[in-house]
DNA sequence: AATGAATGAGCATTCATTCAT
DNA sequence: AATGAATGAATGCTCATTCAT
């Protein structure tokens, strides 16, 4: 499958066809992202792409696995210094807003693979989402979760982040009208209210509970 | 834009294609929906299709209009007869999935829809919302719900069920590992635990709290 | 081939036709006329066309031998009045300019036909032709024009009339630059003075000459 | 716009593609020359087209413009070694001649540009007139034409050129009658007898004129 | 007489991929 | 390692024409 050079100087131009292919799958999607634009973009000879890589569903799985490699990498990271559940959380939720605005990619390049390749679409949410599920077992059996179960919340977590990052990260602060410029965002962060309200949201959702539960 | 037929046998031609084009564009995606494809879906010769439809684009636009009118329909429906704002909760959120379940279109196109018309996609999103958002403020006026707010609790709301159903309904019951054939999907239900879980979570999210807050 | 109405109405339709075609072809073309195009100017369903023509080509036809049969009669009735034959060709060419001002179907449709129907094209040319020879001869037996032979010096009046219309009357006055837009134009009149030296460059070839010629 | 190739290889498919061009373009006429028809006709795929030319339209103007070069080229070259003006003239004609004898799309494709490409039309005709009006304006400050504007002359000029070259050049020596197969063309030459009438013409119209004029 | 629906052939254009250099 | 040339399959869309009403 994925050819790997043999030469420092290949593995620069490899390097240069996944950055650029994180660029031209994000601008035009995976249908009109043609192997020009992308050899274009990286400043290579069009017949340079298939040095390096089989077609172009093999450049874009691999892209979105490296994408998924690195939104991982940024939420563990962020988690590592926190105090207890609730800081963590709180810093992985920021990591990953702060991925998303930084990588538009992440959201249009995964949302396309929904039919491009549902593998890889697959293997994207359930590698994060395993994530926080050991995360909140983890945190569940010292007590500092309520009783839900953790595959729930932890998907349920993921449909928030993801959804609340493609309102205020994706289309920016702006009401979501059908009158704005709908690509001209992608950079816009979270603004604190909402982040704030997010995590109330969440923390409710998780706190453990001593009252009678209703139903 | 949109042509629309004079005569009746014209309707039914018109409303042929548009149900062929749900299931083509669910199949296929939008790239490789191609119109050969949904005029032959539809049994009708491929110069039919531009009596009705100005492009491909057209068409799309209006199915996803057309399905979010649906959806919507079937939830607000489905919540009317409910005592309270639980209870309609819970009847909205049986409804849309088994709304995806039915019309698996809904996911695959919307999604889709991402790079396709951005404009269709933020429309979908932001008109289901609408609905949350009212319905949660005057359940807060009425002390039903806690202290968040409405907007944001819209959003996540919107993210879970979109990240539960599709989890559970299109891609089953099966752990989401990359074996499964990804595509024979799309007729699950959201198991019974998995429903109750997830209506623990948005619960405890919702619930009017009487405790000090953290932070 | 061409089928005749039988009753008031239908005569009504096919010159509606007819006049709407004059204009369609002059701004689209041939290839790009469609017959949607001319029942819509026209003002009559799709299918109506087929009716009263039994194709595109022959309306098309139909069109460049009522445009020739027009342009002939005004020339001719613009002559009709003369002293003699200079005063006659000056106002056949009054004439002719003025019709194609007005019409400039006449040209962007004959300059088609070309291709189109080089049958008809031909046919064109060779009946205004036919007007030029029969008034030289009966003009040079009188003595009035000199000895060139009259269906040579018929052509060149014809190629004379023609280029001079296109650059005065179609593009207009303005310099004939890459600037200008070429579509704005079909309502200029030759100005005097192009009219004049003209004239005086066709005065020049015609008359009797008394001296020895050069060569 | 258009491309250019970077190899000796592509330099040579691309003066294939164009050669094919003229001959097809003369052939169908532009609508009816089709991309696959000129491909077909200079030995290459489909595909390879879009190598050299960024569309039909471009094709076709860069044809025009290439007709227009030659024709010019042929005439000046002709005339280079003429004692007077008239001899240049007469050699300028001959050349015209020849040209289209061997370049009938010269006529046909310039006749269509006045639909597919405005532009292409003036500047064709413009450049050829204006060396005219060097040559007359020089020969009128040397006393060897008369008292005409050579702008109208030029356009006086071009047009005679152009219709007898049409009538005998393109339709041959037969009666232009509504039988003769109207493709069958292309090949003739001016017979002599036509070819001195019209320079009869012609230098009647330049002479100087010692007499009082009429009118 | 009039119409609108229906059709399939046809065309410009794009693009992933292969290959010779 | 790198490249540009070449290709043909595929697709959206247009349109003249036919037909049932």
């Amino acid at each position: 499958m994925t050819m790997h050079p043999a030469t420092a100087r290949g593995e620069r131009t490899r390097a240069r066809l996944l950055a650029a292919a994180e660029t031209v799958f994000a601008a035009h999607g995976y249908a009109d992202a043609s192997i020009t634009r992308i050899t274009d973009a990286a400043g290579v000879g069009q017949g340079t792409f298939y040095l390096y890589f089989a077609s172009k569903l093999e450049i874009f799985e691999e892209l979105v696995d490296d994408l998924n490699r690195r939104v991982r990498h940024a939420m563990t990271e962020a988690g590592e210094g926190a105090r207890d559940r609730l800081e963590a959380e709180r810093a992985g939720f920021r990591a990953f807003f702060r991925f998303t605005a930084e990588h538009p990619a992440l959201y249009r390049v995964v949302r396309e693979a929904e039919l491009v390749s549902p593998r890889a679409l697959r293997s994207h949410y359930t590698r994060i989402v395993e994530g926080y599920i050991s995360a909140l077992s983890a945190a569940r059996a010292a007590g500092e979760v309520g009783d839900v179960d953790p595959t729930v919340a932890a998907w349920a977590l993921m449909g928030i982040g993801e959804m609340i990052g493609m309102r205020w990260v994706l289309w920016g602060d702006g009401v979501a009208g059908d009158d704005a410029d709908p690509m001209a965002s992608g950079t816009s962060q979270v603004p604190d209210e909402v982040f704030d309200q997010m995590m109330r949201f969440i923390e409710g959702a998780l706190r453990p509970r001593g009252e009678g539960e209703e139903r």
